[in-house]
DNA sequence: CACTGAACCTAGCACCGCTAGACAATCGAG
DNA sequence: CTCGATTGTCTAGCGGTGCTAGGTTCAGTG
């Protein structure tokens, strides 16, 4: 049955398209610009196609943002691996979340500002979620301080860095200040 | 000229039933259901009346934002005030302003969320919003530690004050660890 | 060949923010 | 007192939104 495995694969190519030009359109001209009509029109297919795929356009947001939590979580180990001092790794930490912020703001609106239909917190929450979490646990866990629990810990830091991310992104914080605001969190916050 | 004093105290009168309408509809079910329809119905004026007042639902949401800076104000220099030790101020202020946000989270929303169409950390930002980082500035500056710039410290507390709100608001942290988190926060950032 | 089921599209619903243009009420000038 | 101008408010409608019902086309099967 070759000719329904092809089928499934163009399935699964073109909901990979969706997401995909989702991401793209909402990165170049914001969220408000992603409109199902739109979308349609750039996968080359009729509206209703998307509903074949996901249940609405909140379905389509959590898809963004499931893919911007794994690609979140290898950056973040990624930085925290090459770094050789507990001081070091935290800080590479905060500076790769605000940058993949700043850097992938759709993305970042679709994981932690737009409601992308996910649970969170939850045993129920999906796997690239959890172990964006647990990428953050990792490094966080070791500078959390004595009798300090390293969830209730991880929870805190990433509450602050999600906090300047946030205001940052909004323009209620101007950007200059940015490495100020790094050094101060991570001098206070970490147990070194 | 009292008839046209008279016509201007009652348009005053009908823009603060827009607002508080606005406001109190927002709060009960969600911004998403504060159409400029049902606004209008409220109020029992025709929909443009709105558009006499404001520029449109944007002008709105800032106006609402305004008025809850203005109240948030209120209420930390009303906390700060009656502590009597700079760690009792600094808790005092970290509860309320986490309270305001979950007491009043449609205002909140439309203070660091939403677009009100509002300056921020500008010069042409308005009057409550200023003073509502003043009276944070107020309490936070003794605690900002030395050498430290009050206002960079103010900022950092602050982003990471709104961090936790949004995402406890969000559902992306149980409420149920809220006061130890409270304790963490204060304990690690300022300087006692 | 006829039939079935899936894939896809057209057309449309109810709603959104916002505005043009009609109409009545009120005002100031002659 | 009358009459044009101004003001205030309305109805109706525009172009957009997310989403869906129902019809059409086409490949695979008995």
């Amino acid at each position: 049955m070759s000719m329904q495995e092809r089928k499934q694969r163009e399935r699964a190519e073109r909901e990979r398209l969706i997401v995909a030009t989702a991401r793209e359109l909402a990165e170049q001209q914001g969220w408000d610009a992603v409109t199902t009509r739109r979308l349609a029109e750039f996968i080359e297919y009729s509206q209703p196609v998307l509903y074949s795929h996901f249940r609405g356009k909140r379905e389509i947001i959590g898809a963004v943002a499931t893919q911007g939590a794994t690609e979140m979580a290898a950056a973040v180990r990624a930085a925290t691996a090459t770094a050789d001092s507990p001081r070091a790794r935290v800080t590479a930490l905060t500076r790769t979340y605000l940058d993949f912020a700043a850097r992938n703001p759709a993305v970042y609106d679709a994981l932690f500002l737009l409601d992308g239909g996910l649970a969170y917190a939850r045993e129920d929450t999906p796997e690239p979620l959890k172990d964006a979490f647990a990428a953050l646990l990792e490094c966080l866990a070791e500078v959390a301080g004595d009798g300090v629990h390293p969830g209730l810990f991880t929870e805190v830091f990433w509450a602050c860095l999600h906090g300047i991310a946030a205001l940052t992104r909004t323009g209620r914080l101007l950007p200059e200040d940015a490495e100020s605001r790094v050094e101060l969190l991570v001098d206070r916050l970490a147990v070194l």
